[in-house]
DNA sequence: TAATTTTAATGGTCAGACAATTGATTTGTT
DNA sequence: AACAAATCAATTGTCTGACCATTAAAATTA
């Protein structure tokens, strides 16, 4: 007589059961941006679930940013391509939620940035070599508004981080960077001698892109970063304010 | 007579404002795992909303993996830490979503992992080396065993991950190298003579490490991590699978 | 033609009921 | 006393049905 064996059984909720079916539907058929999905009432008949259940699926999507939502007639709900503020909202739920220090921020920063500035310099386009020369020039003219010399020098490193052309990459420079950023805004320790240092470590950086010297590119933003987070720490060690 | 002006004004659900307002309490007291958060009805009380409200905030927030709800007596709602999971589905949600390709992550993991290397010789612990020496251990007795030689080769990338002590870093690579080799598991471009080659090369970058020289821990897994993309590209060249 | 009103479809919210689940508590049995 | 089984109560899970709010098309009016 054979013994009847059974592994441990899950019971998931029916609204996770539906948003599992919906999103590999959504991610299967790579349904471009913008594709309607059925209507709540819809997916009531078609499915048999109550609208609740439906509901809660749709909200679940909608946390996961694969789906959007507007009411009115000729509204719905229709798909959403995960973006860089999808990742960028998990990252910084994560940073938060244990407590990452901004030491870690910047050591994370200076872990992957080296690499997308090489990468930048190997497969960057005209196009953006002229995007790299505006963002540089932008952080120049702002050079006597710290607040907006801060905020400038985040698009500048996105910037190259755009021109890497791994988007994994770049949504996660994007959102460190916008971590870094949001934590030392209010402490200004950008003297005007640091801003100095800053601008003149961009132009060589760019002087080797421009060049499409990786190399060069990797160990100046290497020392660039290291300069950054040396005159960073040195003035702040408070921990990460909450902002979502 | 002054005219009045308005900036235009967005209507959140209240499923979303409640969500946020726990989110904001969740995070901002920095609650430990586990700690318990009111019943769906003394939410509903406290609030004066309804249960379908509450109960879509927490969907949002189970979502985000900020809490966990258990159905039963003495059950309820529980605040989560974020984790590697959390951070790991976003990032696959990210990668499925967007198209991204196999070289695209092959590309990221060169760029972020030889960084990893250099910091986990620098920090490393005693207890991290053996676990590192154990972990180049099992990779070595899988030899044999193609389907577990890599799902220990991926084990002995997280080990050298945490060995860096950044929660950040190690949580991207770990989802980076879990989507890769959910790639390549299926195509079996690990012959023998590659197989030794990885050895050999943890074995390099093990004694890097050992000696906390840092220098030749990055170039070492520079070197292992281009020799195996090479190999892994020369093979395949698939779009990735879709599997959450 | 342009402005206004109407309309209908859709999501948003609510209220109330009952089922399913779970672990403590009680009861029963040896 | 010790263990097993039944009971209980609090909680989440699900369903139903109703009504409100929003929206853009469609119809009406000036």
């Amino acid at each position: 007589m054979t013994q009847v064996k059974l592994s441990p059984i899950s019971v998931p909720k029916t609204s996770q059961v539906l948003a599992a079916e919906l999103r590999r539907q959504i991610l299967g058929m790579a349904l471009p941006t913008g594709a309607p999905l059925p209507t709540e009432r819809d997916l009531v008949t078609q499915t048999g679930l109550s609208r609740s259940s439906v509901r809660e699926a749709l909200r679940i999507l909608e946390a996961e940013n694969l789906v959007q939502t507007r009411p009115g007639r000729f509204g719905g709900t229709a798909t959403n391509r995960p973006n860089d503020d999808s990742l960028g909202r998990s990252i910084s739920l994560f940073v938060h939620g244990r407590g990452i220090s901004l030491a870690s921020l910047l050591q994370t920063r200076e872990a992957i940035e080296p690499s997308l500035a090489a990468l930048a310099a190997q497969s960057r386009s005209e196009a953006e070599m002229s995007l790299l020369n505006e963002a540089t020039q932008r952080v120049e003219d702002a050079f006597d508004n710290v607040p907006l010399f801060l905020r400038e020098n985040v698009n500048w490193h996105i910037a190259i981080a755009s021109a890497s052309h791994n988007e994994l990459l770049r949504a996660f420079l994007t959102a460190s960077s916008n971590l870094i950023y949001k934590a030392t805004a209010i402490d200004n320790f950008s003297t005007e001698d640091v801003r100095r240092q800053v601008i003149q470590a961009h132009r060589r950086i760019l002087q080797a892109i421009a060049a499409k010297d990786a190399d060069a590119a990797r160990r100046r933003m290497a020392r660039h970063l290291a300069a950054v987070t040396a005159a960073m720490l040195a003035f702040s060690d408070a921990p990460l304010e909450i902002d979502l």
